[in-house]
DNA sequence: GCTTGACCTTCCAGTTGCTGGAGGCCCTAA
DNA sequence: TTAGGGCCTCCAGCAACTGGAAGGTCAAGC
């Protein structure tokens, strides 16, 4: 199967997929011409690569975790504590978001916001006194 | 003042500095010997860039904010429309990562995490049925 | 048999926002 | 005079692709 009809097939693009051969994540045979020709085997690792970088596994990670899902005796304790992992950094990602939001939205409040130039957001940001606190 | 000083000032790396000259975001004066020599202006526009980098607007946002922010006319009502978006930005963001937080949250849930190797987390990532919804 | 156009190949460059390092000048103090 | 720091520029690299150029391949239509 040539790699346009892999890229329908799986739904990646074609670019990401030659991306994904480079740096090793698969290696789908060679025709006689040149073209890469995978078989179910490859799009079942594009699949799986496409889906776990959806949950925000890194590519690092999907490294891991490829070699895990392609080991016969791995122990699910291994994919659970990667997982566990990166749900704490979601989480770290979420409360410095909820925070930034927080300044923002308290900014965006003490702003009147029409066509006077006197900005309490620009005098924060040029750091005059009394700065909404960013926690 | 030579751009270590500034740079102990203001909290930036040197590096940074720099890079924020190459891209025009600063332009401070030159010694003779070439060395570039900052004065409060300059230390100012460095500060504004580094907190409005810190409340999340990107490089181009910032570039605009601060031309604003020189802007003796400019009115208040477009600094607060820049804030707003860069809220509804914030928010998407969290609202991606919390549903993605529950996809992997639900996967741990699912697995045992022994030494096993039947795990629903690898049975999600390689597309076998029932994963739980991403949303 | 030839052309057209879609598809494939590789390689290089660009994205964002820096960061690190090499190689070399400048300045001050001992 | 020499050692050390600080400063300079330029080049490369991070993540994870994406776009484009230049060129080979293949199948269909005339």
């Amino acid at each position: 199967m040539n790699i346009g009809t892999a890229s329908d097939r799986i739904g990646l693009p074609v670019k990401t997929i030659r991306y994904y051969e480079e740096i090793g994540l698969v290696r789908p045979a060679r025709s006689e011409n040149g073209y890469r020709d995978f078989e179910e085997a490859d799009l079942q690792r594009l699949k799986f690569l496409q889906r776990s970088r959806s949950l925000g596994f890194s590519i690092e990670e999907c490294r891991e975790l490829l070699s895990l899902y392609e080991d016969r005796n791995r122990a699910s304790a291994d994919v659970k504590a990667l997982t566990r992992a990166k749900i704490l950094e979601v989480e770290r990602k979420i409360s410095e978001l909820e925070s930034l939001k927080r300044t923002l939205s308290d900014l965006v409040e003490a702003c009147h916001g029409d066509a006077r130039p006197e900005c309490p957001i620009m005098d924060d940001l040029a750091g005059k006194k009394d700065p909404p606190s960013t926690d």
